[in-house]
DNA sequence: GCGCCGAAGTTATCAGTGTCAACAATGTAT
DNA sequence: ATACATTGTTGACACTGATAACTTCGGCGC
């Protein structure tokens, strides 16, 4: 029997070879501890490969969040109604898209959030993390425009929102959603109440 | 120069020693990577002894996360106001107590809702857990009952309002809340927009 | 008071991790 | 063809979680 193919010694595109594996090992290996000898070995090379294209494991770990706040924007853009007649119709879509990527993916979610190191990089600060901040600061801003939202700072309305898309995610990620503690209904029932707090009254509702 | 005094062999009550030890790493040591050679270290124990009181890591840190739970519900307790005029009145106080245990106990924090084999053994449903919730469906089932809060599914409006201070809290805690995103006052804008989402409209407010 | 057994400590070991140094195999530029 | 840089490799180190075997008592029964 003929020995597996082999790669040649120089990879060619290592980085991205270890960016992706990564990334799919995050979505499908459920309860994973991430270690990087692992992700090295799930890629066919050396455990001391990667830190030819990484200086340690955490830049690694920031590069995907990064990814994730690209494909969660991504995933919110593709979410946004065309015409929507009300907040509720607006915000609906967008927030169970955003709580659908959370779920979908719920380690490379935690990443996102949860890199320490990265805080030390500004991460958040990040054009592409704030692009996600700023689908919500945009349609909340509008919504002020057209009178359909509460006259506040805007920011402070798009804080609270975020808060409370990116609390349920979280919640429902960890299982905590348990109908007997959140009814059955916990998420449309907590984007309900959003849009209660953002949207200006309306007689008889 | 005498030797330190020793301990003797038996410790005596070393299972008490390793929690505070582990409670007290948490608090104070910022950035670390919870180890439990560590704490054994800091215990003034061997790397082993730990595992005659608790059956794995595991086990540890999910009883720190039930003593989190304990604690964050006495917090929530304390800060209720006697004679709230208002559900403003009466939220904010709790709201704020609850960001603040999270700010002032960032790793314990993320410990209560992070453990994943905790989830295994049905970690959050436990009562110590359940009851933190409980603090804020009592708070809102009152309200609907002295007709100040919208008539809804009470377990969807505490729903809501766990994950937006959930949520909020975990944001103060990762440092995202930046006034340059969020504005001057995010908590309280946060909290004044639930309020909006929880209670019956009043005219002309 | 003594002996025995179990609880609770210890030391040593194993398999894994992140990271680094030194070396090896090319790829590229001249 | 040569030299240098890039990008691989192997090996080592210090650390971790967990276990096994051993040691030191504490408690209990007689």
């Amino acid at each position: 029997m003929q020995a597996a193919p082999h790669r040649p010694y120089h990879h060619g595109d290592l980085r991205r070879a270890i960016i992706e594996t990564a990334l799919d090992m995050l979505r499908t290996e459920k309860d994973w501890q991430f270690t990087l000898r692992e992700v090295a070995r799930r890629a066919g090379v050396s455990h001391a490969a990667p830190y030819k294209h990484f200086p340690d494991k955490t830049a690694l770990l920031v590069e995907l969040a990064m990814i994730g706040f690209d494909r969660l924007r991504e995933a919110l853009a593709e979410a946004k109604p065309e015409a929507p007649r009300s907040l509720l119709e607006e915000i609906t879509p967008i927030s169970l898209a955003y709580v659908a990527f959370g779920t979908d993916n719920p380690a490379l979610y935690r990443l996102m959030f949860s890199p320490e190191e990265g805080r030390a990089v500004g991460m958040h600060l990040d054009q592409r993390a704030l692009a996600v901040f700023d689908v919500v600061l945009d349609m909340l801003g509008r919504g002020q425009a057209a009178g359909t939202i509460r006259k506040r700072p805007v920011r402070g309305q798009a804080t609270a929102a975020w808060a409370l898309i990116h609390g349920i995610t979280l919640l429902a990620i960890d299982g905590l959603l348990v109908p007997e503690k959140v009814g059955s209904a916990p998420l449309e029932a907590a984007i309900a109440t959003l849009v209660d707090g953002l949207a200006i009254p309306q007689p008889n509702t």
